[in-house]
DNA sequence: GATGAATGAGTGTTCATTCAT
DNA sequence: GATGAATGAACACTCATTCAT
């Protein structure tokens, strides 16, 4: 589980202190730029730590070792991912079913701001420790506080189906570094897929 | 990329004769088995070989190095499901583009033959090699040699997204081992998916 | 050496207040349940300055080193020991050689107030630092200021056998954890064996 | 426990080949040089691997861990010595009970062929790993074995501190270099210490 | 062709110690 | 005097790969 209470357990030490705080804020921006540089291969404590500016036993202070790192890094963008979704399903969307998916879409497409390369090589971190599963319940506990908006009275298999279809998808798309990913084209398929499924299901 | 041409240069020799012919597919028999039992983690080259009785200088014979044991098993098993997936198109069928999805997506939860473990693992390996590309070339080739079956002319978005939105969808199934798997309910919203989307297409 | 100058040398400063010396006996005490609990392998600087509840700075402030600690506790132990010993041969024993004997043997059996895990360890640790003979010299001294007591004039190898048959005896009992050491029998065993040889001694 | 069945257990791989064996006897050699040269401090796997002049994988091949070759040295050592104790009695030893204990100590001391700083730094390790019981269990099989030397039927507490009071007594003559220890004088009195000791047992 | 002993580059992690606050 | 965040040297251990037999 990666629930909240979960989220300081993965931290050995809680950042109190400002300064703690902005140390830990620069290893997981290091770790981004690894990533984004090298891929996974490249990701190495002693890179990241070097990269933070900050020496080894520093990062082992925040972090208990090199997955938690990862962890971490997921958490924070997942988060930062979904919150970007209902600050565009609050201001940026256009009316009807179809102008709230658009800008679920979008909020997706963007996601990781922008860093493709550290995206995929966070994705294949989380797969490759089975992690997954858990990064999806961070979904689902979000999806779950708003139940307005997408997701009416879904049966279980509904709402996987719709959510893993709508981020399967994407993920392909990210993870093949398909050039048409921020295109217009590829937005309104997708839009399409899942306008098409919702409206199959009852109201 | 993974063309057949690619396919020989996978190998080091060309299996001519029987004994080597099967000698690989021990190895291959055998990773099956080891990343099934013990995920990626365990796959290494010497316990590969030992489960399958040979000298890590024989595999080494077979395979230049521990990529491509797992790319060959991947082959092996996307060609096996994509044959899996033209049976079922051609002999179990019920009539209709209904049916045709539905068989075609049977056959897909049914791959690498009940082995969740090792598809999982083979999933993980393709990811983190970046390969998913090079995989997913093998189902568009497929595709494209039976222009009849599901996708009449599209374009390459709308064939990427319907493509992609189920394979993802299953995949996601796979990797987090979500009980529905295997159940009707699940296949019958998958279809669902599917269907709904097809029918947005133009004819 | 661990002379009385030595000792004093040990510390950074020699702790005149009284909440020096408090902190400096709260660290020890520390020290001592640290090692009770995990052994020598759970014995750091930081563990035991969590455990006294003072920062690892403070600890830093009155020993040097790490190795300071261990030895600070080791003399403090020692030196209590052989205070239960002059005692047990002044208040305690019976009449005749035996008696004084007995006295002693009883007393280093005991030693640090039973805590048997921390005696271990502090074993382990003078012996990993070569520091069993500095520990043996404040035997040495205690034994050199009381002529009357044991060992009459005897030959530099006379005292060595005697006291490290003894001393011996009674270490391997607790480095081997052997449930007989506060026995009874043992002890006459023990005994036994320092009498029979002091009866072959010159007198 | 260090039964013989254990010992294979101790290292990774059973050496069939005489090539494997002679490896193993050569990384156990390069270890001693490594102790009697540095002590426990200097013996580093790399150390002895470098010493050894072979490489670090291949010590890793032998022993799973750097602890498994201390215990490897130190099981050798003790059988070896046991060995010459058994080989002193049978061939080297004068008439008598004293001629026979006196065989025994002098055997005794001349132990680990006389690497005196390697001797030390096993002793140690094996303390630190809580294996001084076991080291002392082969002692007893040892003696088990041969009723008729210097144990007739002695009560446990008896053979222990017979055993304990001997060993004690030359392993701190050991520890604490003293310079004696190869001295006539010193083996007078442990070899008067061990038989009067025994003199006041009954026959 | 087959074997498996040997290789060694590469990395995660610990923990005693310092020093700016 | 006290604090505790930061440091970084030091080491154990893995495993893909080679090549002499």
């Amino acid at each position: 589980m990666l629930s909240s209470r979960q989220v300081s357990a993965t931290k050995r030490r809680i950042p109190r202190q400002t300064r703690a705080a902005e140390t830990v804020a620069t290893i997981l921006e290091a770790a981004a730029q690894v990533l984004e540089a090298g891929g996974l291969a490249a990701f190495t404590t002693n890179t990241v730590a070097e990269r933070a500016g900050v020496s080894i036993g520093t990062l082992y202070q925040y972090f208990a070792n090199k997955n938690l790192v990862l962890v971490a890094l997921a958490q924070q963008e997942m988060k930062r991912g979904l919150a970007d979704v209902a600050r565009a399903l609050q201001d940026g969307s256009e009316p009807g079913v179809e102008g709230r998916v658009r800008a679920v879409v979008r909020a997706m497409v963007q996601g990781f701001r922008g860093r493709t390369r550290a995206r995929k090589a966070v994705t294949q971190a989380m797969l490759a420790q089975n992690l997954g599963l858990e990064m999806m319940a961070l979904v689902a506990s979000f999806v779950a506080q708003r139940p307005d908006a997408l997701a009416p009275a879904l049966k279980p298999e509904q709402l996987f189906v719709l959510s893993r279809a709508l981020i399967g998808t994407i993920r392909h798309a990210v993870m093949e570094e398909q050039p048409f990913l921020r295109s217009r084209a590829f937005e309104d398929e997708v839009v399409q897929l899942v306008v098409a499924y919702l409206q199959t299901l009852p109201r």
